[in-house]
DNA sequence: CGCGACGTTGATTTGCCTCAACGATTGTGG
DNA sequence: CCACAATCGTTGAGGCAAATCAACGTCGCG
């Protein structure tokens, strides 16, 4: 293993997870990725642009999201340490992002463009693998999420997302958990006063 | 190109929007299929079953839905020809599926099992970019249904059903279109009766 | 023909929203 | 270091979208 910084250590030990690479694979991995910090309330990517970039995050928080016409917003996603995150339609299609993505806190990120992933798909392809399970993995959360917005009250989705989630609700203010449960924040307000349902 | 079924033909044809294959590949790939039918009303998958196959439809109709407790039905996904199905979570980690498979038309499948699919990988590794690319695909749409599910109220979620899956809206019954909204059978049918709600 | 599945309609109820007001906390400029 | 504004969570009154429940007509099919 090379010396390198601990932000390079983790997304390597992220990539471990799934596919094993030679010292010089992962080599070129790192020198594709670009370092990046966001502060918070500070865009990464603002709806209408196009995202050319996934980004995987080495501290801080993220959100993804998506505004309507009344200034409604509705939470996509988070991202904290060990995440990736990006407009994945925007990424895969080079269309201009219907979301946008803001620091939560401060953050630190490791780029990948979409030409260095194409470069890196044809010099290393064992990535096509890691991306495909990383694709796997975000279309099972996201089934599972359209699956609870189906068949479960929100009081249950917020105690489920509690329980999956329980880094990010530390860190995420009320009101955004609640435009990710599909809720206002003074509904959710008076789900959390309430006695939790028991099951007698 | 060999001389092959039309159904044969139908899954080359898919698989060649993304990957290019040599007779030999095609060749292979086509031997680990499984045919298999299914009728109107018949299960491909129970839930509690692990599902260890994925399934590219021929001819037909199914859906995959979930049912609760109170057995409520929600619907997960419809597949129609062309389009590959399974329970993906119980398929990739080998676990029983909390959802159900069934015909809505009599069907006609080809079906690759994970270990087929394993053994496609290690001998044809362009098929962890097809893979890749499916499950991207499965992600954007399930990404698109959860912002659609969060931002607009059921009567366009109609609307954008209709004009995104017309084929589907005309082969399946009203009250599982309903299901997979999010909504009553009840509700759909005030939706469909009231005038179309213009924009002044 | 008769039965079960499907869609429809209407009355009533409910889960969640809207709007408005109010403390508590955080952060920021003077 | 304080004053003030901004942000956040909370509370409550009233309203609406969608659910529930029940009844009924139609149609396809055994």
């Amino acid at each position: 293993m090379y010396a390198v910084s601990k932000k390079f250590q983790l997304v390597l030990q992220n990539v471990a997870k799934h596919i094993s690479l030679t010292d010089g694979e992962a080599e070129f991995f790192l020198s594709q990725l670009q370092e990046k910090k966001i502060k918070k309330k500070e865009f990464l990517l603002h709806a209408g642009q196009s995202c050319n970039v996934i980004s995987f995050v080495t501290a801080g928080a993220l959100r993804a999201f998506y505004e309507d016409a009344d200034d409604k917003q509705s939470t996509i996603m988070f991202a904290i340490t060990d995440w990736w995150i990006t407009d994945i339609t925007s990424f895969l299609n080079r269309t201009s992002a219907l979301i946008s993505i803001e620091g939560v806190e401060d953050s630190e990120l490791l780029q990948l463009s979409n030409d260095a992933l194409e470069l890196l798909y044809s010099k290393v392809p064992k990535f096509e693998r890691f991306f495909r399970v990383l694709m796997q993995n975000s279309y099972v959360r996201e089934q599972t999420r359209v699956l609870q917005t189906l068949s479960l009250p929100a009081e249950q989705r917020y105690q489920n997302f509690l329980k999956k989630y329980p880094a990010i609700a530390k860190k995420v203010p009320q009101k955004h958990i609640a435009s990710y449960l599909g809720i206002t924040p003074e509904f959710l307000s008076f789900l959390r006063k309430k006695k939790p349902t028991r099951i007698s």
